[in-house]
DNA sequence: CTGAAATTACAGAAATTCCTGAAATCCGGT
DNA sequence: ACCGGATTTCAGGAATTTCTGTAATTTCAG
Protein backbone atom coordinates (compact mmCIF):
# COMPACT_ATOMS: atom_id res chain seq x y z
CA UNK A 1 0.00 0.00 0.00
CA UNK A 2 1.64 3.05 -1.54
CA UNK A 3 -0.50 6.28 0.39
CA UNK A 4 0.17 9.62 2.55
CA UNK A 5 -0.54 8.33 5.71
CA UNK A 6 -3.53 10.27 6.43
CA UNK A 7 -5.42 8.41 3.48
CA UNK A 8 -4.27 5.19 4.38
CA UNK A 9 -5.45 5.21 8.33
CA UNK A 10 -8.66 6.71 6.59
CA UNK A 11 -8.65 3.44 3.84
CA UNK A 12 -7.96 0.69 6.17
CA UNK A 13 -10.31 1.85 8.92
CA UNK A 14 -12.91 1.27 6.15
CA UNK A 15 -11.57 -1.82 5.00
CA UNK A 16 -12.03 -3.47 8.89
CA UNK A 17 -15.33 -1.48 9.50
CA UNK A 18 -15.73 -3.05 5.69
CA UNK A 19 -16.69 -5.93 7.46
CA UNK A 20 -19.02 -5.33 9.73
CA UNK A 21 -21.15 -4.26 7.01
CA UNK A 22 -22.22 -6.84 4.66
CA UNK A 23 -18.89 -5.45 2.34
CA UNK A 24 -15.62 -6.99 1.98
CA UNK A 25 -12.64 -5.60 2.86
CA UNK A 26 -11.15 -4.80 -0.35
CA UNK A 27 -14.55 -3.37 -1.21
CA UNK A 28 -14.66 -0.83 1.57
CA UNK A 29 -10.99 0.25 0.82
CA UNK A 30 -11.97 0.96 -2.66
CA UNK A 31 -14.60 3.20 -1.57
CA UNK A 32 -12.51 4.69 1.23
CA UNK A 33 -9.92 6.27 -1.50
CA UNK A 34 -12.28 6.54 -4.10
CA UNK A 35 -14.39 9.15 -1.41
CA UNK A 36 -11.04 11.20 -0.57
CA UNK A 37 -9.74 11.26 -3.80
CA UNK A 38 -10.00 14.53 -5.41
CA UNK A 39 -9.95 13.13 -9.18
CA UNK A 40 -11.94 10.07 -10.75
CA UNK A 41 -9.09 7.13 -10.44
CA UNK A 42 -8.66 3.83 -12.95
CA UNK A 43 -8.31 0.71 -12.16
CA UNK A 44 -4.73 0.33 -11.73
CA UNK A 45 -4.56 3.57 -9.73
CA UNK A 46 -6.15 1.52 -7.39
CA UNK A 47 -4.00 -1.56 -7.73
CA UNK A 48 -1.48 1.05 -7.02
CA UNK A 49 -2.45 2.66 -4.05
CA UNK A 50 -3.73 -0.18 -2.07
CA UNK A 51 -1.22 -2.89 -3.48
CA UNK A 52 -4.43 -5.60 -4.32
CA UNK A 53 -4.53 -7.65 -7.38
CA UNK A 54 -6.15 -5.93 -10.84
CA UNK A 55 -8.86 -8.57 -10.36
CA UNK A 56 -9.59 -7.94 -7.06
CA UNK A 57 -9.78 -4.42 -7.88
CA UNK A 58 -12.19 -4.82 -10.82
CA UNK A 59 -14.59 -7.27 -8.78
CA UNK A 60 -14.21 -4.47 -5.95
CA UNK A 61 -15.76 -1.65 -8.34
CA UNK A 62 -17.94 -4.14 -10.31
CA UNK A 63 -19.78 -4.48 -6.95
CA UNK A 64 -19.54 -0.88 -6.18
CA UNK A 65 -21.39 -0.30 -9.47
CA UNK A 66 -24.50 -2.78 -8.11
CA UNK A 67 -24.30 -0.53 -5.05
CA UNK A 68 -24.69 2.63 -7.17
CA UNK A 69 -22.25 4.28 -4.98
CA UNK A 70 -19.36 5.14 -7.72
CA UNK A 71 -20.10 6.43 -10.86
CA UNK A 72 -18.28 5.65 -14.30
CA UNK A 73 -16.26 8.46 -16.10
CA UNK A 74 -14.39 9.32 -19.32
CA UNK A 75 -11.16 11.04 -20.42
CA UNK A 76 -11.90 11.94 -23.94
CA UNK A 77 -8.72 10.29 -25.34
CA UNK A 78 -8.04 7.76 -23.25
CA UNK A 79 -9.92 4.30 -23.30
CA UNK A 80 -9.83 3.28 -19.51
CA UNK A 81 -12.60 3.92 -17.21
CA UNK A 82 -12.47 6.07 -14.73
CA UNK A 83 -14.46 5.84 -11.01
CA UNK A 84 -15.57 8.34 -8.75
CA UNK A 85 -17.72 8.65 -5.72
CA UNK A 86 -20.11 11.41 -6.12
CA UNK A 87 -18.99 14.59 -4.55
CA UNK A 88 -22.65 15.25 -2.84
CA UNK A 89 -22.46 13.17 0.63
CA UNK A 90 -26.08 13.14 1.13
CA UNK A 91 -26.41 12.04 -1.78
CA UNK A 92 -24.47 9.04 -0.78
CA UNK A 93 -26.01 8.74 2.30
CA UNK A 94 -29.64 8.32 0.19
CA UNK A 95 -28.02 5.55 -1.96
CA UNK A 96 -26.71 3.77 1.22
CA UNK A 97 -30.12 3.83 2.78
CA UNK A 98 -31.99 3.08 -0.65
CA UNK A 99 -29.63 -0.21 -1.34
CA UNK A 100 -29.30 -1.65 2.06
CA UNK A 101 -33.24 -1.03 2.84
CA UNK A 102 -33.80 -3.06 -0.77
CA UNK A 103 -30.98 -5.91 0.49
CA UNK A 104 -31.95 -5.94 4.35
CA UNK A 105 -35.69 -4.97 4.52
CA UNK A 106 -37.49 -5.87 2.14
CA UNK A 107 -37.05 -9.58 0.94
CA UNK A 108 -38.29 -9.82 4.95
CA UNK A 109 -41.13 -8.19 4.65
CA UNK A 110 -42.26 -9.92 1.89
CA UNK A 111 -41.67 -12.98 3.78
CA UNK A 112 -43.22 -11.87 6.15
CA UNK A 113 -46.65 -11.13 4.20
CA UNK A 114 -46.68 -14.49 2.50
CA UNK A 115 -46.41 -16.32 6.12
CA UNK A 116 -49.06 -14.04 7.13
CA UNK A 117 -51.43 -15.47 4.47
CA UNK A 118 -50.77 -18.62 5.63
CA UNK A 119 -53.68 -20.77 7.61
CA UNK A 120 -51.92 -21.48 11.02
CA UNK A 121 -52.34 -24.88 11.67
CA UNK A 122 -51.52 -25.01 15.72
CA UNK A 123 -51.60 -22.71 18.88
CA UNK A 124 -47.59 -22.49 18.35
CA UNK A 125 -48.14 -21.26 14.83
CA UNK A 126 -51.11 -18.97 15.81
CA UNK A 127 -49.31 -17.17 18.22
CA UNK A 128 -46.02 -17.03 16.15
CA UNK A 129 -48.17 -15.51 13.55
CA UNK A 130 -49.04 -12.80 16.22
CA UNK A 131 -45.57 -12.36 16.62
CA UNK A 132 -45.11 -11.75 12.54
CA UNK A 133 -47.66 -9.77 12.75
CA UNK A 134 -46.46 -6.99 15.51
CA UNK A 135 -42.52 -7.37 13.49
CA UNK A 136 -44.52 -6.76 10.17
CA UNK A 137 -46.62 -3.77 11.07
CA UNK A 138 -43.53 -2.05 13.15
CA UNK A 139 -41.23 -2.68 9.67
CA UNK A 140 -44.25 -0.65 7.49
CA UNK A 141 -44.34 1.74 9.97
CA UNK A 142 -40.35 2.62 9.71
CA UNK A 143 -40.38 2.19 6.10
CA UNK A 144 -43.45 4.08 5.20
CA UNK A 145 -41.74 7.02 7.16
CA UNK A 146 -38.75 5.96 5.20
CA UNK A 147 -40.85 6.84 1.85
CA UNK A 148 -41.92 9.49 2.28
CA UNK A 149 -39.12 11.32 4.25
CA UNK A 150 -36.56 10.11 1.30
CA UNK A 151 -38.40 12.16 -1.30
CA UNK A 152 -37.62 15.56 0.56
CA UNK A 153 -34.99 17.84 -1.24
CA UNK A 154 -31.77 17.95 1.07
CA UNK A 155 -32.06 20.92 3.14
CA UNK A 156 -35.40 20.05 4.22
CA UNK A 157 -34.06 16.61 5.79
CA UNK A 158 -31.50 18.48 7.09
CA UNK A 159 -34.24 20.75 8.60
CA UNK A 160 -36.03 17.89 10.06
CA UNK A 161 -33.29 15.93 11.37
CA UNK A 162 -32.40 19.38 13.06
CA UNK A 163 -35.81 19.26 14.73
CA UNK A 164 -35.33 15.73 15.93
CA UNK A 165 -37.55 15.30 18.74
CA UNK A 166 -38.65 18.92 18.98
CA UNK A 167 -41.45 18.09 16.50
CA UNK A 168 -43.03 16.05 19.48
CA UNK A 169 -42.90 19.06 21.41
CA UNK A 170 -45.22 21.15 18.82
CA UNK A 171 -47.78 18.23 18.66
CA UNK A 172 -48.07 18.48 22.39
CA UNK A 173 -48.67 22.31 22.34
CA UNK A 174 -51.45 22.20 19.75
CA UNK A 175 -53.14 18.79 21.84
CA UNK A 176 -52.71 21.30 24.63
CA UNK A 177 -55.00 24.09 22.92
CA UNK A 178 -57.46 21.92 21.06
CA UNK A 179 -58.28 20.08 23.89
CA UNK A 180 -58.45 23.46 25.96
CA UNK A 181 -61.02 25.37 23.53
CA UNK A 182 -63.00 22.07 23.96
CA UNK A 183 -63.15 22.18 27.54
CA UNK A 184 -64.35 25.80 27.37
CA UNK A 185 -66.85 24.44 24.89
CA UNK A 186 -67.79 22.28 27.15
CA UNK A 187 -68.06 19.08 24.57
CA UNK A 188 -65.23 16.22 23.48
CA UNK A 189 -64.32 13.85 26.01
CA UNK A 190 -63.07 13.95 29.11
CA UNK B 1 -34.64 -29.35 12.07
CA UNK B 2 -37.87 -30.05 14.02
CA UNK B 3 -40.55 -27.07 13.97
CA UNK B 4 -43.75 -26.64 12.62
CA UNK B 5 -43.38 -25.41 9.01
CA UNK B 6 -44.40 -21.90 9.32
CA UNK B 7 -42.44 -21.27 12.29
CA UNK B 8 -39.56 -23.14 10.30
CA UNK B 9 -40.13 -20.83 7.47
CA UNK B 10 -39.32 -17.66 9.53
CA UNK B 11 -36.45 -19.18 10.99
CA UNK B 12 -35.02 -20.21 8.24
CA UNK B 13 -35.14 -16.87 6.58
CA UNK B 14 -33.91 -14.98 9.47
CA UNK B 15 -31.16 -17.30 9.16
CA UNK B 16 -30.49 -16.23 5.33
CA UNK B 17 -30.51 -12.69 6.49
CA UNK B 18 -28.62 -12.74 9.22
CA UNK B 19 -25.41 -13.22 7.10
CA UNK B 20 -26.80 -10.09 5.51
CA UNK B 21 -26.76 -8.45 8.66
CA UNK B 22 -23.40 -9.06 10.28
CA UNK B 23 -24.74 -11.98 12.33
CA UNK B 24 -24.20 -15.49 11.58
CA UNK B 25 -26.86 -17.82 10.47
CA UNK B 26 -26.87 -19.79 13.25
CA UNK B 27 -27.32 -16.55 15.77
CA UNK B 28 -30.11 -15.33 13.65
CA UNK B 29 -31.89 -19.34 13.49
CA UNK B 30 -31.86 -18.63 17.47
CA UNK B 31 -33.38 -15.72 17.67
CA UNK B 32 -36.00 -15.89 15.70
CA UNK B 33 -37.16 -19.13 17.15
CA UNK B 34 -36.84 -17.09 20.82
CA UNK B 35 -39.05 -14.44 19.01
CA UNK B 36 -41.85 -16.79 18.28
CA UNK B 37 -41.98 -18.55 20.99
CA UNK B 38 -44.41 -18.11 23.99
CA UNK B 39 -42.06 -18.91 26.16
CA UNK B 40 -38.56 -18.97 27.44
CA UNK B 41 -36.63 -21.42 26.14
CA UNK B 42 -33.44 -23.06 27.50
CA UNK B 43 -30.31 -24.21 25.41
CA UNK B 44 -31.81 -27.88 24.73
CA UNK B 45 -34.69 -27.04 23.72
CA UNK B 46 -33.20 -24.82 20.81
CA UNK B 47 -31.02 -27.86 20.15
CA UNK B 48 -33.66 -30.04 18.88
CA UNK B 49 -35.83 -26.80 17.32
CA UNK B 50 -32.58 -26.43 15.05
CA UNK B 51 -31.10 -29.60 14.85
CA UNK B 52 -27.71 -27.62 15.81
CA UNK B 53 -25.02 -28.64 18.53
CA UNK B 54 -25.50 -27.43 21.92
CA UNK B 55 -22.05 -25.61 21.99
CA UNK B 56 -23.12 -23.48 18.66
CA UNK B 57 -25.96 -23.13 20.82
CA UNK B 58 -23.86 -21.54 23.48
CA UNK B 59 -22.10 -19.35 21.21
CA UNK B 60 -25.15 -17.93 19.64
CA UNK B 61 -27.01 -17.26 23.36
CA UNK B 62 -23.61 -15.68 24.32
CA UNK B 63 -23.74 -13.40 21.41
CA UNK B 64 -27.35 -12.74 22.00
CA UNK B 65 -26.36 -12.09 24.88
CA UNK B 66 -24.01 -9.08 23.78
CA UNK B 67 -26.27 -7.40 21.91
CA UNK B 68 -28.80 -7.38 24.86
CA UNK B 69 -31.16 -8.90 22.33
CA UNK B 70 -32.36 -11.54 25.00
CA UNK B 71 -33.04 -11.69 28.47
CA UNK B 72 -32.25 -14.64 30.98
CA UNK B 73 -35.20 -15.98 32.56
CA UNK B 74 -35.34 -18.60 35.59
CA UNK B 75 -38.11 -20.94 36.40
CA UNK B 76 -38.16 -21.80 39.94
CA UNK B 77 -36.47 -25.11 41.21
CA UNK B 78 -35.16 -25.82 37.58
CA UNK B 79 -31.27 -24.82 37.28
CA UNK B 80 -30.94 -24.27 33.60
CA UNK B 81 -31.05 -21.04 32.01
CA UNK B 82 -33.92 -20.16 29.92
CA UNK B 83 -33.78 -17.19 27.53
CA UNK B 84 -36.57 -14.76 25.77
CA UNK B 85 -36.62 -12.24 23.26
CA UNK B 86 -38.16 -9.05 24.63
CA UNK B 87 -42.08 -9.06 23.94
CA UNK B 88 -42.00 -4.92 22.99
CA UNK B 89 -40.74 -4.91 19.55
CA UNK B 90 -39.94 -1.43 20.16
CA UNK B 91 -37.74 -2.25 22.43
CA UNK B 92 -35.93 -4.58 20.23
CA UNK B 93 -35.73 -2.03 17.77
CA UNK B 94 -33.87 0.60 19.79
CA UNK B 95 -31.73 -2.34 21.37
CA UNK B 96 -30.95 -3.17 17.40
CA UNK B 97 -30.57 0.38 16.70
CA UNK B 98 -28.73 1.16 19.70
CA UNK B 99 -25.98 -1.61 19.12
CA UNK B 100 -25.36 -1.51 15.29
CA UNK B 101 -24.44 2.52 16.30
CA UNK B 102 -21.78 1.11 19.25
CA UNK B 103 -20.15 -1.46 16.31
CA UNK B 104 -21.39 0.55 12.86
CA UNK B 105 -20.72 4.18 13.26
CA UNK B 106 -18.68 4.99 16.83
CA UNK B 107 -15.96 3.51 15.55
CA UNK B 108 -15.63 5.55 12.65
CA UNK B 109 -16.53 8.64 14.34
CA UNK B 110 -13.84 8.33 16.64
CA UNK B 111 -11.22 7.45 13.66
CA UNK B 112 -12.43 10.64 11.66
CA UNK B 113 -11.50 13.05 14.62
CA UNK B 114 -8.63 11.87 15.08
CA UNK B 115 -7.64 12.22 11.38
CA UNK B 116 -9.37 15.65 11.18
CA UNK B 117 -6.52 16.65 14.53
CA UNK B 118 -3.84 16.16 12.31
CA UNK B 119 -1.95 18.39 10.41
CA UNK B 120 -1.99 17.81 6.82
CA UNK B 121 1.38 17.03 4.65
CA UNK B 122 0.40 17.64 1.32
CA UNK B 123 -2.33 18.80 -0.83
CA UNK B 124 -3.57 15.81 -1.41
CA UNK B 125 -4.29 15.24 2.61
CA UNK B 126 -5.60 18.39 2.40
CA UNK B 127 -8.38 17.90 0.18
CA UNK B 128 -9.20 14.71 1.67
CA UNK B 129 -9.24 15.95 5.14
CA UNK B 130 -12.27 18.37 3.82
CA UNK B 131 -13.95 15.31 2.50
CA UNK B 132 -13.47 13.77 6.18
CA UNK B 133 -14.98 16.40 7.62
CA UNK B 134 -18.03 16.30 5.30
CA UNK B 135 -18.31 12.88 6.52
CA UNK B 136 -17.89 13.79 9.96
CA UNK B 137 -20.29 15.97 9.67
CA UNK B 138 -22.90 14.31 8.01
CA UNK B 139 -23.02 11.66 10.78
CA UNK B 140 -22.73 13.98 13.88
CA UNK B 141 -25.96 15.30 12.05
CA UNK B 142 -27.38 11.98 11.98
CA UNK B 143 -25.97 10.58 15.62
CA UNK B 144 -27.45 13.97 17.24
CA UNK B 145 -31.49 13.13 15.65
CA UNK B 146 -30.94 9.65 16.53
CA UNK B 147 -29.66 10.56 20.11
CA UNK B 148 -32.76 13.11 20.50
CA UNK B 149 -35.74 10.92 19.04
CA UNK B 150 -34.40 7.37 20.98
CA UNK B 151 -35.02 9.76 24.13
CA UNK B 152 -38.98 9.93 23.21
CA UNK B 153 -41.44 7.29 24.53
CA UNK B 154 -42.80 5.17 21.89
CA UNK B 155 -46.23 6.66 21.43
CA UNK B 156 -44.87 9.76 20.19
CA UNK B 157 -41.91 7.82 18.58
CA UNK B 158 -45.20 6.21 16.80
CA UNK B 159 -46.40 9.64 15.97
CA UNK B 160 -43.21 11.30 15.03
CA UNK B 161 -42.86 8.26 12.53
CA UNK B 162 -46.40 8.63 11.19
CA UNK B 163 -46.06 12.42 10.41
CA UNK B 164 -43.12 11.55 8.42
CA UNK B 165 -42.59 14.56 5.98
CA UNK B 166 -45.33 16.61 6.89
CA UNK B 167 -43.43 18.22 8.84
CA UNK B 168 -41.80 20.18 6.99
CA UNK B 169 -44.72 21.19 5.76
CA UNK B 170 -45.45 23.10 8.88
CA UNK B 171 -42.15 24.53 8.85
CA UNK B 172 -43.06 26.14 5.08
CA UNK B 173 -46.24 27.40 6.90
CA UNK B 174 -44.21 28.95 9.57
CA UNK B 175 -41.66 30.37 7.44
CA UNK B 176 -44.37 31.88 5.10
CA UNK B 177 -46.33 34.06 7.84
CA UNK B 178 -42.56 34.73 9.49
CA UNK B 179 -41.73 36.36 5.88
CA UNK B 180 -45.23 37.97 5.86
CA UNK B 181 -45.61 39.66 8.49
CA UNK B 182 -41.85 40.72 8.43
CA UNK B 183 -42.79 42.42 4.73
CA UNK B 184 -45.63 44.14 6.18
CA UNK B 185 -43.85 45.62 8.86
CA UNK B 186 -40.96 46.50 5.92
CA UNK B 187 -38.02 44.79 7.72
CA UNK B 188 -36.36 41.91 7.14
CA UNK B 189 -34.10 40.71 4.88
CA UNK B 190 -35.47 41.13 0.88
C1' DC C 1 -17.55 -30.87 50.70
C1' DT C 2 -19.25 -33.90 47.00
C1' DG C 3 -21.24 -35.00 42.81
C1' DA C 4 -24.57 -34.51 39.17
C1' DA C 5 -26.44 -31.25 35.98
C1' DA C 6 -25.61 -27.48 33.23
C1' DT C 7 -22.69 -24.39 30.86
C1' DT C 8 -18.55 -22.85 28.57
C1' DA C 9 -13.79 -23.00 26.43
C1' DC C 10 -11.21 -24.69 22.95
C1' DA C 11 -8.92 -27.25 19.23
C1' DG C 12 -9.58 -28.82 15.02
C1' DA C 13 -12.89 -30.07 11.07
C1' DA C 14 -16.10 -28.17 7.79
C1' DA C 15 -17.87 -24.56 5.24
C1' DT C 16 -17.67 -20.21 3.36
C1' DT C 17 -15.59 -16.16 1.60
C1' DC C 18 -11.84 -13.80 -0.43
C1' DC C 19 -8.03 -13.16 -3.51
C1' DT C 20 -4.95 -14.16 -7.29
C1' DG C 21 -2.93 -15.31 -11.82
C1' DA C 22 -3.98 -17.08 -16.19
C1' DA C 23 -6.96 -17.21 -19.88
C1' DA C 24 -10.81 -15.26 -22.30
C1' DT C 25 -13.30 -11.30 -23.90
C1' DC C 26 -14.02 -6.73 -25.36
C1' DC C 27 -13.14 -2.61 -28.11
C1' DG C 28 -11.28 1.07 -30.73
C1' DG C 29 -7.74 2.17 -34.13
C1' DT C 30 -5.42 0.92 -38.41
C1' DA D 1 -10.08 -8.30 -40.23
C1' DC D 2 -6.37 -7.85 -37.12
C1' DC D 3 -3.67 -5.84 -33.34
C1' DG D 4 -2.83 -4.39 -28.79
C1' DG D 5 -4.22 -2.73 -24.66
C1' DA D 6 -7.91 -2.75 -21.17
C1' DT D 7 -11.08 -5.36 -18.67
C1' DT D 8 -13.52 -9.36 -16.96
C1' DT D 9 -14.14 -14.18 -15.90
C1' DC D 10 -13.02 -18.08 -13.42
C1' DA D 11 -10.73 -22.07 -11.23
C1' DG D 12 -8.40 -23.04 -7.40
C1' DG D 13 -5.55 -21.83 -3.37
C1' DA D 14 -5.43 -18.85 0.92
C1' DA D 15 -7.68 -16.94 4.64
C1' DT D 16 -11.43 -16.48 7.53
C1' DT D 17 -15.49 -17.84 9.77
C1' DT D 18 -18.50 -21.20 11.59
C1' DC D 19 -19.55 -25.51 13.77
C1' DT D 20 -18.75 -29.63 16.47
C1' DG D 21 -17.20 -32.85 20.12
C1' DT D 22 -14.54 -33.18 24.07
C1' DA D 23 -12.78 -31.59 28.12
C1' DA D 24 -12.86 -28.28 31.67
C1' DT D 25 -15.50 -25.31 34.63
C1' DT D 26 -19.37 -23.65 37.13
C1' DT D 27 -23.37 -24.22 39.97
C1' DC D 28 -26.06 -25.77 43.48
C1' DA D 29 -28.69 -29.44 46.10
C1' DG D 30 -27.73 -32.53 49.62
Amino acid sequence: MNLPPLIQSFVLHFGEMGSRWGINRTVGQIYALLYVSPEPLCADQIVEGLGISRSNVSMGLRELQAWNLVALRHIPGDRRDFFAAPDDIWQILRTLAEERKKREVDPTLSVLRELLMQQPGSEEERFAQSRLMEMNGLIEQLTNWYDDVKRLDTERLATLLGLGSKVTKLLDAKDRIVSLGRKRRGDGQP
